[in-house]
DNA sequence: TCCTAAGCGAGACGGTACGTCTTGTCTTCCA
DNA sequence: TGGAAGACAAGACGTACCGTCTCGCTTAGGA
């Protein structure tokens, strides 16, 4: 049996902390394995002792950021939800959340060595529509493979989310949950072959 | 006026093949400049005369790169091309390619410092794919903004094109194809209005 | 009062022993205080409860270590001892025990942690000869300083074992304390002005 | 043929003269790499090109120590010096030279790092003395072991100089260098059986 | 045809960060 | 309640690259 140690625990959420602290300042990249146990006030070793490097820390911080991407296809793609043109309640909201996560989410789109995390977000995005999509219309019924399908949207949407969020175009939130909508509700429907129930 | 100087230019072409070969045996991450220097056969102090790092390198042999990547909206996304549910010749040829060129894509595709191509790939995907939809079907046509758009499906299609080089998954090249252009069709359906014209 | 604490005395020699094992297996220099530990089966807290570091405990050692040389300046440096060219028995049979503990001096003599027990073996070989010298021949008959003479005996003994057990030369442990045995008698003969009393 | 590149001479020298400096304010022991690269205004990377460690620098600047002991076997025994009681004037002026030097070898002398270059200069000396042994009066002659004798030499000297300075007792540098002359004087006339020429 | 400036190979250099190692302290928990 | 277990802070270590720098050698292209 492994104690859980409440001093391990602490320690790595201090540097778990100290992370996300230095990444809101300066970015991901710069930031330098000195940087983070420095601010932990945590000993070189003691970082190693818990992760292997920096991506690797960055990695467990995930829930820290993967939550601040409140999509979920359980409801932005319920069945009830794609019927009209307007998209759920919750999609605009999720939209509205960005922005105010932008100081923590750009650097992180941004820098390279968060690559993996997002590749990461990505994919387990991309699981989580297929798993989806195969349980509410059924894998047989599409016209086109399932996981090429949700691939296709996961990039879509993540892209999606970089572009707004780098780019700042003069779209409001309301405006990207509509537009993102319209179009996965389009893929969904061409897939599923759901033809036009309304004009839209 | 700067003379050409055919040694100059013989001189980075050296070092850009030395680069493109070398990111064909292991990937572009772990490469040093010391190794392509070593592979080039020439001096470190040249290679900073030329270029200011191996990322700006790296974009300096874009076109050795981005010429794999064959899918230009002007045929891909023409309107004759969106009729039917069939894919034009020159997409799935495009996705055969793909294949082929595998191992020079893959290391590009997935190492974290090649991030910055990949951005200006689908960056200029997207402006492309803009600028194709504005002079085809008109800015104002659209219900959705065709930047956003342009956006979309630029994502969705590099997103596409990673999973399936990095996943493998079985399917062929001519599914793929078909696959893409229905879900590219169905989007700009979607945004235009053109309902549905046929079953597919 | 401390009471004498049989388990203290026993984790002592746990230790000490620990040490001693592991000098001959590796020399003095590579141990850690942790490898220490572990053979000891002790934990790491002990050892600083008991030692201040690894030195600490060395000098603690010894007599596990001092014993080894066996030249006491009382039965070597006897009056009657200096009589002949011939050394006395002890002499010999001393520098005969330094070859069976050359597994365990070797890597003392060599060591450059070592070097504290050295000069403190030195030291107080000095201190010894200078008690004895003043004691048998009376501070004032000598034409040379005491404590320098007794200082430059000691060295000499030090360095003719250092060198004997590193450089291995072919000389018997009888040529040696012969040797020694000649060169000090002639010191103190000198020393002392007790001119020759034969030809040797 | 390498070119002596007079940079790289220069740098060494530096790193040398660096260390030098830094031995004589704090001793040996205690100065780290880190220290040496930042007085010598020099990349820590630099320092590993030309030496593999701190001892490694200290046994490269032995020429800048040795140099202190200008004990030369040719001077201090030549068979003329040997004759009467009284030293030659050149080791007179030695351990004078040795009191000046007190600041840069007592360090040397204690710290326990330096015990390589101690044992460095011990070597040396005996195979000086034994050279010039063998050379004035021949292998054959002596009762005792050239090899031996000269070991014994060396570790006397040595020691008295570590004692002299470390101790610092109350015998000027002439009292010190006759005392070592007659013992020096006595060893080797017991050696090569002359004789007691006159009482001293 | 020479000669003179540029391009170049070679590699030393200062610097930054890395991941590892050992030390001595401090905490927790068990017997 | 003392000791085993081991987390921890501190900081030196030797390595890997980076981008800059000198140093000569080669090699045109204009005089």
């Amino acid at each position: 049996m492994t104690k859980p140690d409440r001093r391990v625990q602490r320690t790595r959420e201090l540097i778990q902390q100290a992370l996300i602290a230095l990444i809101r300042e300066r970015g991901y990249d710069p930031i330098t394995v000195q940087d983070i146990v420095d601010r932990a006030n945590v000993g070189r070793t003691t970082f190693y002792l818990h992760y292997t490097s920096k991506d690797d820390l960055f990695l467990h911080c995930h829930d820290a950021i993967l939550g601040q991407f409140q999509l979920s296809p359980h409801t932005h793609l319920a069945k009830a939800a794609l019927v009209g043109p307007e998209p759920p309640e919750a999609m605009t909201r999720a939209f509205q959340h960005l922005v105010e996560a932008r100081a923590l989410l750009t650097p992180i789109l941004q820098g390279k060595d968060s690559l993996i995390i997002l590749r990461r977000i990505r994919d387990r995005s991309a699981e989580e529509i297929a798993a989806h999509l195969r349980n509410a219309y059924g894998e047989a019924e599409s016209r086109i493979p399932l996981d090429l399908l949700a691939s296709y949207l996961a990039g879509a949407q993540i892209a999606l989310i970089q572009w707004w969020l780098e780019k700042r175009p003069p779209h409001s939130a309301e405006q990207l949950a509509q537009s993102f909508h319209r179009l996965q509700r389009a893929a969904i429907r061409d897939a599923f072959g759901l033809g036009e129930l309304e004009a839209g």
